[in-house]
DNA sequence: CGTACTTGACTGACTAGTCAGTCAACGATG
DNA sequence: CATCGTTGACTGACTAGTCAGTCAAGTACG
């Protein structure tokens, strides 16, 4: 029961964000947004503070869990992996925008909050790891060139997190489709698997 | 005169901003930074969004100001085009972080703010334009392979904007030199040039 | 003299956080 | 079985403080 009331309030708290933006976000709206009273958020949660590290936490790992396994082709998971983080995978593209949107509020928080760079920290490392992992395989089988798996984990996802970037602050959608276009036919079939 | 002190109180905003944040930024905070009264800001900006719009563009048009303009040599100019979006040029280190961390936080706004998504419009298809002119140009003299310029601008910018991003919020400085390695010797050298 | 610039004192709206108290659920006890 | 006490979840009213913006009064300067 408590458990739920605390999904509620994250839910809220995260339709809160998206609609006001972390600057206006004040502890009334996300009240009105769960349609309960501020003294409820403050008894599930001390700070304002608290509640949105707690809300990066529950966004982040919503996130981890979308990231798929291993399934044994190299080229088709790097290809499956840029489509998930570009496009959001099978997800609808507006909720896409809006969980991205609230990210980079966040994530632009983190130069003057050290938990928030603590999670977020973290959580790169994590899907750093898992792209590297993956062009590693390639190289093991074969099917990659011998490259260096971190710079091109570290390539691929800066790409991708620049074209989001772009997508969300400037709404340009072409970025999406060029920058997708750019990672899978140049860089994974024009020179990562022409070995 | 006037413009003099418009330009102190732009200088002020720029250091209140990477300070506090823009969340937390009060119009004090700018006037302590600036000796002066918050009435003075009100007099010459009626009103803080006004302000912030005026700083966005004094720091865009303080970057444009630096991109350098042709040379005669693609590779090059492509290089180094690349060395100053990731690394500042020759500016200090710290100076480019807190020039970057200023406008990530206002770029965060963009998403809530109009003023802000056409002023980053504006400035990033200049900045797209001016990568996607030298690489049409390498093509022209022989020296880049026959791509898709925009597709490869939009690559390369993507990639530096994402380093970036992972640099500034999680710290991690090893991003931009792994994703500079990438773009110049994986994507320009070894597939750019090799025609 | 008048225009441009600057200030300190002020205000009303809004903010995060507090606190006493309500209410339903539940177990114990006579 | 009835009633009492306890607890956890939750609320509305409140406070102390902060905020952007205003305004009358002043100064410097051409």
């Amino acid at each position: 029961m408590v458990e739920e009331t605390r999904e509620r309030i994250m839910e809220a708290t995260y339709r809160a964000l998206c609609e006001q933006g972390y600057a206006a976000l004040t502890m009334q709206d996300i009240a009105d947004e769960c349609d309960c009273s501020k003294s409820l958020l403050h008894y599930h949660f001390d700070t304002k503070e608290d509640l949105l590290v707690a809300l990066l936490a529950h966004l982040l790992e919503r996130f981890e869990d979308r990231v798929p396994v291993d399934d044994g082709d190299p080229r088709g998971q790097l290809v499956e992996l840029v489509e998930l983080f570009v496009f959001g995978g099978d997800r609808d593209l507006d909720e896409h925008r809006a969980f991205n949107t609230a990210m980079l509020e966040l994530r632009a928080q983190a130069p003057h909050n050290e938990a928030f760079r603590r999670q977020l920290a973290e959580n790169d490392a994590h899907v750093h790891a898992t792209v590297a992992a993956v062009v590693e395989r390639g190289i093991e089988t074969g099917a990659f060139r011998e490259v260096d798996p971190e710079r091109t984990a570290a390539h691929l996802l800066a790409a991708i997190q620049g074209a989001r970037i772009r997508w969300i602050t400037i709404g340009d959608d072409a970025a999406l489709r060029e920058v997708r276009e750019a990672l899978v036919s140049d860089v994974v079939d024009g020179w990562l698997v022409a070995g």
